[in-house]
DNA sequence: TCTCTCTCCTGAACCGTTTCAGGAGGCCAA
DNA sequence: TTGGCCTCCTGAAACGGTTCAGGAGAGAGA
């Protein structure tokens, strides 16, 4: 025996399918004791409406998709991504539609893209031009960008590179000689691409190393996974080869926490022998002892103001934007060493969340 | 101009729209060369089966749902919910299916249910039995149920009450005497349910103080939110009535942790003044400072054991099962005072992953 | 009584695929 | 030349809803 469809409804209450129909969408059209007995009967035969049937007719599910390049179980164990969705949470919730996670299938994104049964998609980290990224348009599927690039599509960055150069800028500014940087391990293809937010962060470092006049030495870029594991791994390395940074800076809050857990395994107090500034401002960073100095960037309001792009684009509602939140410099206890005094720096520039940078014909 | 469909290419590589769907799904009826014509009409077309009317034929979109009782933005908050995802992650990635995470909308779990389209339900937190949940039985949707009961599908419990029992036993053998406990906030109605996870876990802790003869009081219970701040205000409400509890048991470790700040805010050294121990072993119990003592839980296991059993119920390949995993009292250094030596105990029974409890016929 | 209007409901087309019986044509053996 | 068997493809019927033009019947007004 199947499931109940609208078809078997209707025999039961004696109507037309179309009647049922109504009944559920359009009550008006149809006379009130009609109506409440096609709603008796199907509660009665426990009938709801089929998800795939309504959206093949209506083009709409009532989902959207939050697009990342790398695999699920990898996006859940990072506290930013969390974060991230619950901004994109609290916009869904609000509007009752679902939200589906896309990532590759079996290492090809453009076949998860393909079968998502989704109305529109959040897509982090990736460019609009991207190989993967293009053809949605092509097909007419509406999307937002999320820390990547875009020329037509509505877009959310943060100033990441003000706000590296702020955090770079201080440590040096304490007279902190071998600074250690943190960055995003990532292909090898990706390396030297100065876009993007990896590419944009040490681009901050890197200017206010110049500022400075300190050189930045090639070793002092160590490259490593944005989990506890990978910054962990990746000072307990430079200490084993015997260096003794005085100061790091990490891309990722997540990386900081778990260098600063290698440091006390290995004896280093923080912030008296390793000062540490991290980057994004995770809900743990005040939780961590000590509490962790970062660069702010408002990650729950990114993933708001995402979806709400994404929902005015699916209900034609408002023209596209290109959009840009500030960051700042935060300090807290891994920076605090008696002399400099606590002090907030404004990082990024904020254009606003309602200022229109680009505006691009539909 | 619309979207362009199965048609469209059909007419331009001149073949039916019979042939064009044959040389996705089952090229070797298809001769070499009209198959590579039609695949290069598609790819110059951008063109991409759609999702909904494939699933509505195949009834299969390949997608699975997570099902919370609470809003997708409370549950990213979450992170004993982000490892559980982790866990679930890890399984779909292997499957190539889609995670789409359920919240009530607009209040109603129902509703949200009904309009999910997916191939099946992991349900995180409710019962069998609950009004939401029975009906997708009726309907053949398949699910798992996961801290929650059953009796005919497939779950996933730990043994709550053997863990909590050892944490709170611990505490009373090193001589607390004021022992406070943070547990589920939860609605009223649900208060004095004695199953589910809450139940069992204060469960766990009361017959720990009936066996030591020491009474918990009923103020000495606190009903607060799963969150950094919901610990945190609650200790800080406790201490603010000048109350002084030596020792603290969390049903959940963000909990603890929010209360451990609170507890540093305040002037008191953990574990020297207070001694802490939660509940889950969330990866953040290692990171923090001091190291949090906690009932260890096999958290990613449960996802992905929960989400093979429910792939295995849409693959109609074995039986189902009622699975219990072990917990088990893993001491850091909150609880270290010196005296007690570090030790691990086992709390629950394993009952194994691969144990049949109880099968249950299709 | 006839016409008009209004209310309530129905029939049929349609959304974009997949599936499957069967047709067209080529080739080979008898 | 006929029959049979392949190979390669097509037509039409689903899948389970929604939509919309229009029909039936009742009531009102002339």
């Amino acid at each position: 025996m199947g499931r109940v469809t609208i078809g078997d409804v209707a025999r039961r209450a004696r109507v037309s399918p179309a009647a049922v129909s109504a009944a559920f969408n359009d009550p008006a059209q149809l006379s009130k004791t009609t109506v409440s007995r096609i709603l008796a009967t199907a509660l009665r035969l426990g009938y709801a409406p089929n998800p795939h049937a309504r959206a093949l007719l209506s083009r709409r599910v009532g989902v959207l998709g939050v697009l990342f390049p790398q695999a699920v179980s990898t996006v859940f164990a990072n506290p930013f991504f969390s974060a991230f969705l619950e901004g994109v949470g609290e916009i869904t919730d609000e509007r009752a539609v679902g939200l589906l996670t896309v990532s590759p299938a079996h290492g090809s994104l453009a076949r998860a893209i393909a079968a998502a049964p989704v109305d529109g998609f959040v897509i982090v980290g990736l460019d609009e031009a991207h190989d993967e990224v293009a053809p949605l348009r092509r097909r007419g599927v509406p999307f937002v960008i999320v820390d990547g690039d875009s020329e037509v599509a509505s877009s959310v960055n943060v100033d990441d590179e003000a706000g590296a150069y702020q955090a770079a800028r201080f440590l040096l500014g304490q007279g902190h000689g071998d600074v250690l940087v943190l960055g995003f391990h990532m292909p090898p293809a990706d390396l030297h691409q100065p876009r993007g937010v990896a590419g944009r962060r040490l681009a901050g470092y890197r200017r206010a190393f110049a500022e400075a006049n300190v050189p930045l030495a090639e070793d002092s870029v160590v490259r490593t996974p944005v989990s506890l594991n990978g910054g962990d791994e990746a000072l307990e390395k430079v200490l084993s080869r015997g260096r003794r940074p005085s100061a790091l800076l990490a891309v990722s809050d997540i990386m900081a926490l778990g260098a600063m857990r290698a440091a006390r395994r290995n004896g280093l107090r923080v912030p008296e022998d390793l000062a540490v500034i991290g980057f994004d401002d995770i809900p743990l960073a005040t939780a961590s002892h000590p509490t962790l100095s970062t660069v702010h960037q408002p990650i729950r309001e990114k993933g708001r103001v995402a979806t709400r792009l994404l929902l005015r684009e699916l209900d034609d509602s408002g023209p596209r934007e290109q959009i840009v939140l500030p960051t700042e410099l935060v300090l807290r206890e891994t920076t605090s060493t008696g002399k400099a005094p606590l002090r907030r720096e404004k990082g990024g520039s904020y254009r606003g969340r309602r200022t229109l940078t680009r505006a691009a014909a539909g």
